[in-house]
RNA sequence: GGUUCCGUAGCUCAGCUGGAUAGAGCAACAGCCUUCUAAGCUGUGGGUCACGCGUUCGAAUCGCGUCGGAAUCACCA
């Protein structure tokens, strides 16, 4: 139970005794006492007047009487124009401490049963990474491990864009002007090196629009299965995998299953036959296959060409199908963005007339495009901020501060490199998770990422200054301990509420599909706790029970800050 | 044109299930390192929460309208 909640009903406890009216504490309304004024948490007395019959302030000051006399808890009280701002005691903090102290699995809501299957990343085969898919992946990577805390089984999972008209565009130039390169001939990247080709086919078909003719008759030979095209087709895939592979295991990104469309592009094509012979599709005189969603405010959807090829939106409903029969899930997310709202709209829809109860299970976390100044990142003007580029720079740019501050002396250069990337990335992941994953963010490669004030290396930095000095209790043979007999500091009550409400940011964030919850907890956390350490003195502590219950405190906020900053995927030092 | 989303400090963003005087960071200015890591802390200036009307004891938050911006409405994916 949170404090929110005992008081609630303590509070309903004392509308009962005082007024004989039976209010359910989920009606009261408390919240936390704003810096500002005396006391932990405050009941708003507003609505209940009505009960009362009395003025805000004489029934914030009736029920402030009984709760003090009958709550041992409730030590004082202060009414302040309709707000009744409660004070708890010190026995209360230091037991509800020692609950989240003693707890290795705070934080870990209780299972729920329910198997979430996450889809994020997807990309294509034609270009390597940038921006906008870090922003994809570090969200999807993100909201599973939210869910997982949540109390979630989670399967992460991925749709490679590895077939199509566009693949064949890359493949034909390579074909014609890349003279067998290789990403070992030039020592390229795959994902980049056959992106080059797919920038290079741009100007063969500016030049002599006629290629675009050759490109089709490619895909024709691929979907024939003509194992000359297929050969190509799978040697240039190869080279872009190892790409991508490299990308994800810099920014800490893996999947538990990897779906390929050349695999279930097909797919779905059964489903179809099924809505026609039910009458949800209808087919044209010309053969196409349609969904008529006018009369729920859309427009008609095609599912099938009028030459039986199926089309995106095919594809999608026979898998969302074959994964919720295969998983047996009680859930999919998909992480795609806002770009394709209307997608998902109607997937859920057809779904739902072909009778699926599960399509409201379907969620689509939908979230807004990253743009530069100047606005959209165009792959034809070379505005896209490639995403191996991103990461190389974050790195320098976190080996440089960290060089300057020189507080990296005697640390091995293997150990160096290891920090440099976790600060690099944790400032990247950070910027970009901390902001609301609906709306679109803005990115100014101009000015470098942070690494002071709301980022992650401040949080890092939060972590590493507490480690340093618990090594240093340590290595003087002092244990942290929690006990009654210190009592707890107003600034430290502070940081105790804030740890005990974690769970609940958990559960709020995953409600919402939102890793920027995570990150502005982090972030008060961290800045609760370095003005803490500014103004109390933990190893000069002279009491030696206050000493180690500093140390305990400490501590646990080290634990949670890594549990925290864990499901946005950082990762924190030691020192830096 | 239809649908959906957005508009908060010079800039980037919190706050939005209605609650007290709207918060951070960056940038600017002024301080704090013989004291547990200054990637830190403290302070100053900076606001018509796009605009109007309404609901309410109370609106940045809810409703309606206006203005401004974005996405989307393909036999593309």
């Amino acid at each position: 139970m949170t404090t929110e909640q005992f008081i609630a009903t303590k509070a309903s406890a004392a509308v009962n005794a005082l007024y004989g009216a039976d209010i359910p504490e989920s009606r009261m309304q408390v919240q936390v006492t704003r810096k500002e004024f005396e006391g932990d948490f405050t009941l708003v007395v507003f609505p209940l007047l009505k009960i009362s019959h009395a003025s805000p302030d004489a029934t914030g000051n009736a029920i402030g009487e009984w709760l003090t006399s009958n709550c041992p808890e409730i030590e004082a009280f202060n009414s302040v124009k309709g707000f009744l701002n409660l004070s708890l005691s010190n026995i209360y903090w230091s037991r509800l401490f020692a609950s989240i102290e003693s707890d290795a699995r705070f934080g870990e809501l209780p299972s729920t049963g329910r198997r979430i299957m996450v889809e994020f990343s997807s990309p294509n085969t034609n270009k390597p990474l940038h921006l906008g898919h870090v922003r994809n992946n570090l969200l999807g990577a993100s909201v599973s491990n939210l869910l997982k805390a949540a109390g979630n089984d989670v399967i992460r999972t991925t749709l490679v864009n590895d077939r199509g008209v566009h693949i064949c565009k890359s493949m034909y130039a390579w074909q014609q002007r890349f003279d067998g390169a290789t990403p070992a001939s030039t020592g390229k990247k795959g994902d980049h090196l056959v992106g080059d080709c797919y920038v290079e086919y741009a100007r063969m078909e500016k030049e002599d629009p006629s290629v675009l003719d050759k490109v089709h008759d490619m895909l024709v030979k691929w979907e024939e299965n003509d194992p000359e095209v297929r050969r190509l087709w799978s040697m240039m895939n190869e080279w872009v995998f190892e790409g991508f592979e490299q990308t994800y295991k810099a920014l800490g990104i893996s999947f538990d299953k990897t779906y390929y469309e050349h695999e279930t592009y097909l797919l779905g094509k059964e489903l179809v036959r099924k809505g026609l012979e039910t009458g949800v599709f209808v087919k044209d005189p010309d053969g196409s296959v349609w969904c008529d969603l006018t009369a729920d405010g859309l427009d008609r959807k095609l599912l099938l060409r009028s030459d039986g090829t199926s089309v995106y939106m095919t594809q999608d409903l026979g898998t969302a199908e074959r994964r919720f029969a295969e998983h047996e899930l009680d859930s999919h997310v998909y992480v795609v963005g806002d770009e394709q709202n209307y997608h998902f709209q109607v997937l859920k829809l057809v779904l739902k007339k072909l009778g699926f109860d599960w399509a409201d299970q379907i969620y689509h976390l939908s979230y807004g495009m990253v743009e530069l100044p100047e606005g959209k990142m165009k792959s034809r003007e070379g505005t896209v901020v490639d995403a191996d580029d991103l990461i190389e720079k974050m790195y320098e740019e976190a080996k440089s501060t960290s060089e300057e501050s020189g507080k990296l002396e005697g640390v091995s250069e293997e150990e160096k490199d290891r920090l440099y990337h976790m600060i690099g990335l944790g400032a990247l992941k950070y910027f970009i998770l901390k902001v609301d994953p609906r709306k679109k963010m803005l990115f100014n490669p101009k000015e470098s990422i942070d690494f002071n004030g709301n980022t992650g290396p401040f949080i890092q930095y939060t972590h590493a200054r507490i480690k340093s000095i618990l090594r240093k209790a340590d290595a003087l043979g002092i244990r942290p301990a929690v006990s009654e007999d210190a009592p707890l500091s107003p600034k430290e009550i502070r940081l105790v509420k804030l740890l005990a409400s974690y769970p609940q940011k958990v559960q709020e964030a995953a409600d919402a599909f939102s890793p920027a919850l995570i990150a502005n907890y982090c972030y008060d956390l961290a800045k609760e706790f370095n003005q803490y350490y500014h103004d109390t003195p933990i190893l000069k502590e002279e009491n030696s029970s206050i000493l180690r219950m500093r140390l305990a405190l400490i501590e646990t906020l080290a634990n949670v800050l890594v549990k925290a900053t864990g499901i946005l995927g950082m990762e924190l030092p030691d020192r830096m």
